[in-house]
DNA sequence: GCAACGTGATATATTTTTTGTATCACCTGC
DNA sequence: GCAGGTGATACAAAAAATATATCACGTTGC
């Protein structure tokens, strides 16, 4: 039993005629006609009482036709909500996010990518990069947005923006008319970080290795940069933070910005997302929507180059 | 699409791994794989997302699987559906008989087909055989009781039994106290008979070549004998009835029968359907039931020696 | 690390199924 | 009786489904 027999009885069932019935259905008559006898002995039921003036359905006939066309129904359903779900810009998007990332660029992000995709709802979870990379394999999330280096099997991965890293004092703090500051100068002051789970903190230790990592409660400061700033604030240390978290949107009376001495140390910033996921339209308008933000101290990544 | 593509996409969407989904559905894991992407490809939407690893549902996947097994319940149904169907003594069988066998023989033959075929409820039209010739061939009758001759195209005919012919006569005509009486005798006589409509008149005239035909009223007479045996009772003339109609059930005492001299007329009476009718079963049963009813003046056809 | 195993995809060949062409037997209506 | 129409059948061709062998890639366990 396949469905193009269903279609040929019911055609069969409407026009009371073989012939007509096969041209309504693109085939032969003979092809009509065997496919109806294929389905009649597999059923080991008569559909139709054929004479050589008419055709007419059996009483079990009427009522096999009747349940073909709701089986027919159901596979046209089928289609169609394969039609509706053709576009790959439907549907919602679970992005994930490290927590050093997530808060600063979701409030514009939002509303650009609801531009670009409207019926795209994004639904964000923000993690450390170990618990994105797990939850992105598992499909707990479609894409998330990490610092490189970020290699994983089976992972597409491509940059987005190099970001500068920049040191935030109290506006009370003897740097505070700084200009600008070496990485090593670090190594003189309390730096408060996010503990080490999170890759930013690694970052920065590497970028400054003789920074003296100042004690503190493991999670006492939470995975919030902005506790950390607020620590700053009240003059508890100096900070390094990614520049994206100082736009304007955060930026407090209480703290001063001194930015790195060239070189500056900075952090990639990349989109990854599984290679076996479909939506690649989806990606690229993510891409497109985040690429068009505009976040101060980023500069995008040449378009394309996708490291695999 | 169709629904083996249906059911590997049920299975891999259940066994979540495309060599066990294989397994269970009897192929080889490479037909699967090629079926899915047919399908996905047809559909133009990905529904599943495979990893090395795993394979999961994507959100449009979701939806078309769950939809592909409603598909699929419908086919089912449609099979049990055929299944219930295929008893060929189930369901309605609407007979069709002349007025000159259908009061006589249906009261016995109700029970017993019921008997052989419980769930075959008899449907029953009486007419003339013109008439019953036009609605079999219609398909409005499944099978008719008839006289022979009877040759249609495309119609199956049945030998039943033979019926001899008597004469009826009201108990205070001359005739009442014969054992006998040769054909010719009823020249002598008013034989009241149906109009010409009905084939048992014209049997009737033939085998007795100068019946004085009485005028009467056309349709006055209605279509029953049972009105002519009230005349014949009422002295109105003598008739000529088949002699399953002169059974204990309907004799009267003011009637006597009195029987033809050999040899004495008779008809041979038959069933007929449609060669395309699909139910031999059921014109068994008929048959069966039929022969088995033990009528009054009859006798059996041998079995089978079907005229074609 | 690296080998063993397990995953789904792919290439090619084979089998099965579907369909088309030509033709038949039969019925109907003139 | 003959022309036109019916569905069935035989056979051939085309298309589809499936199997075998193999691949590339990931995972896992040592």
């Amino acid at each position: 039993m396949n469905l193009s027999e269903l279609r040929y009885i019911v055609a069969v069932a409407q026009e009371r005629n073989f012939r007509r019935a096969a041209e309504r259905c693109f085939i032969s008559q003979p092809a009509l006609s065997t496919a109806v006898h294929k389905l009649e002995s597999e059923l080991g039921v008569q559909i139709f009482e054929r004479s050589r003036t008419e055709v007419s359905l059996t009483t079990v006939g009427q009522r096999v036709v009747e349940q073909a066309q709701r089986t027919l129904e159901e596979a046209e359903r089928l289609k169609s909500i394969a039609r509706e779900g053709r576009d790959q810009l439907i549907g919602p998007l679970r992005l994930g996010a490290i927590h050093t990332i997530a808060p600063y660029l979701l409030p514009d992000l939002i509303p650009a990518l609801h531009k670009l995709a409207p019926d795209m709802p994004l639904e964000v979870e923000e993690s450390t990069t170990a618990q994105l990379e797990t939850n992105l394999k598992n499909g707990v999330v479609d894409a998330i947005l990490i610092a490189l280096p970020f290699e994983v099997a089976g992972i597409e991965t491509r940059p987005l923006y190099d970001e500068r890293f920049e040191i935030v004092v109290s506006t009370r703090h003897r740097w505070a008319g700084k200009r600008s500051l070496a990485a090593r100068a670090l190594s003189e002051e309390r730096v408060l970080l996010l503990h080490t789970g999170h890759c930013f903190s690694n970052q920065v230790a590497e970028a400054c290795p003789d920074v003296s990592r100042a004690p503190h409660p493991g999670s006492a400061l939470g995975n919030s940069l902005e506790t950390i700033r607020n620590m700053v604030a009240s003059g508890s240390g100096v900070t390094v933070l990614p520049a994206s978290a100082n736009s304007e949107r955060y930026r407090s009376a209480m703290l001063k910005i001194v930015p790195f001495a060239e070189p500056a140390p900075s952090r990639r910033v990349a989109l990854a997302w599984r290679r076996s996921f479909g939506r690649e339209k989806a990606i690229e308008a993510l891409t497109d929507a985040l690429r068009s933000l505009n976040l101060p101290g980023t500069t995008l990544v040449k378009r394309e180059p996708l490291r695999i």
